[in-house]
DNA sequence: TTAACTGCAAAGTTTTTGCATCCCC
DNA sequence: GGGGATGCAAAAACTTTGCAGTTAA
């Protein structure tokens, strides 16, 4: 049985609407600041749980794990200079076509890209 | 200056050929059994080399690091089932159709597909 | 010879866990 | 009141780093 708790609800509104994918430690220093309380342990309990109901997604990148509040399909730039990582849309209905191949069960997909963000095009590197 | 080593001849030695895409736990494990004096650092050190010279890539997924020899661009499948990480070919030229719609530069892509494994599927679950 | 590489151990990073306390239901 | 959730600190898991000794070129 879940019960409400002021922290949870804290993570889950300090990460939904915003697309710059926090890794917990971000978080937890924001959070921190409004709920001088708050512990590490709390943040990294409620991201997981979170992820296991299915409301927000991990990604795994090279140094860092991050949190997605987008649970929608969707896939990822990685760039290369800043280090931002950006929400594509998934355009390609790749999943049928790697169905056809493979004698497992293909559930899902994303994609990671990678290059400059259009943030770094624009500094003309 | 690049200097031969054992150690680094045999790591890849270890890697080369496998598909499995072991931890730099595996390996050390793995290796520690013929080489009794190797030390985990070198394992690490010489596994993150290699990669930054291009000779293996580096999967980080939830829970694990995994490394790669396999240097073409390809994809991967997770198993929910047995954990396993298995090779699939880019079938899909995504590239193309995602730097359609995307202002910076995208220089490359890897996928990443999820669902229950070929051998899962034999054991009919 | 000498610069790269190793082994070892210590330290660093990030995340998890144990436990007493707290607070929703 | 009871069980889930928290805060704290200790521990765990994984990786990096410092350093003295070793080895390839």
């Amino acid at each position: 049985m879940v019960k409400y708790s002021k922290q949870r609800e804290a993570i889950k509104q300090k990460l939904i609407g915003r697309t710059d994918h926090p890794t917990a430690e971000t978080l937890y220093a924001e959070l921190k600041t409004e709920m001088p309380n708050l512990s590490a342990a709390t943040v990294y309990r409620n991201l997981s749980q979170l992820e296991e109901w299915g409301e927000i997604h991990r990604i795994v990148v090279e140094g860092a794990t991050r949190f997605d509040p987008n649970v929608q399909p969707h896939s990822h730039f990685f760039c290369r200079k800043c280090g931002a990582v950006l929400d594509m849309k998934d355009d390609v209905d790749i999943l049928k076509q790697a169905q056809s191949n493979f004698s497992g069960k293909v559930e899902s997909c994303t994609s990671r890209f990678y290059g400059i963000c259009p943030e770094c095009m624009d500094m003309n590197n």
